[in-house]
DNA sequence: GCACAAAATGAGAATGGTTCTTATTATCTA
DNA sequence: TAGATAATAAGAACCATTCTCATTTTGTGC
């Protein structure tokens, strides 16, 4: 965690950009949940810090590339560590209450997955960046 | 085309649900695209049907598991043929114009697919239900 | 074919997550 | 410590989506 705010300090600071205490307690929340987090579930997890100032906080930090947002199961966006900071990994998706938890692969594994997205994108005359690996159903406290 | 509506006709009538006109042209929007389409631009492609419709004829088709909707890279909900119509199948997302194409993967790609969503989920207690694959980069027109 | 009930539609209002505006406050540099 | 710049707070604005309700269409029994 401190290694993380010395990271995150650092990026900042290269882009001329404040790590405020706004900031650091938005890091902060992101940080300690083990998913990806909607804006209310953060803005819950923090008094003393307006809606508002929230999604400016964690608009700056996803443009810093310090944090990474996506759109999952539900409509709402999700926000979490930049991989960078907490590794690649995968999504257990539950469609039952929407909660997202993290799922590491192994470098075997990983391998596997890199071979699958070339071999898909070859096809098609397309430029890979990235991917999303996510799996659906229902977490242990649902089913 | 015209399997794909008697298909469809026959399963809203299973359920009671009428296959209308408007429903029809939807389906037929949807049904013509080369992957996911937002609510707008079926809405674009189709005079006569008016948003709120639209968006009706959209959640019975889904609520009837003829259509599937998914919310991808950009915050917009995203509608498509649902499995059982298509196939299976992956998707390239394109990181500038947000365009999402279909891809379909061989049966031998499918089964190491399969297994890693088995590896994936095995640790936690998680039940799988699904999986959803996506492959994000530049797509042929915006590289 | 006709009338009635049930379902579908259209138009616009309402909702809710997210973004924008503007005045105020905090931070950095000299 | 002062001045310049960036960040914050509060609430208004925005936009995709959903809801409401009056009207129209569809299917069924006569």
């Amino acid at each position: 965690m401190q290694q993380l705010a010395r990271d995150v300090e650092q990026r900042l600071g290269d882009r001329g950009v404040r790590f405020t205490r706004g900031r650091r307690s938005v890091l902060d929340a992101v940080a300690t949940a083990d998913g990806p987090r909607t804006a209310s579930e953060i803005h819950a997890s923090l008094d003393s810090v307006p809606l508002s100032s929230l999604y400016r906080s964690l608009a700056v930090l996803v443009d810093a590339g310090v944090l990474s947002q996506h759109h999952g199961a539900d409509e709402t966006t999700r926000y979490e560590l930049a991989e960078w900071l907490t590794g690649h990994h995968h999504h257990l998706v539950c469609a039952s209450c929407g909660d997202v938890s993290d799922v590491t692969a192994t470098a075997e594994q990983e391998a596997v997955v890199s071979q699958l997205v070339e071999a898909f994108a070859g096809s098609s005359n397309f430029a890979v960046s990235g991917h999303r690996f996510e799996i659906e159903g229902r977490c242990a406290s649902c089913r």
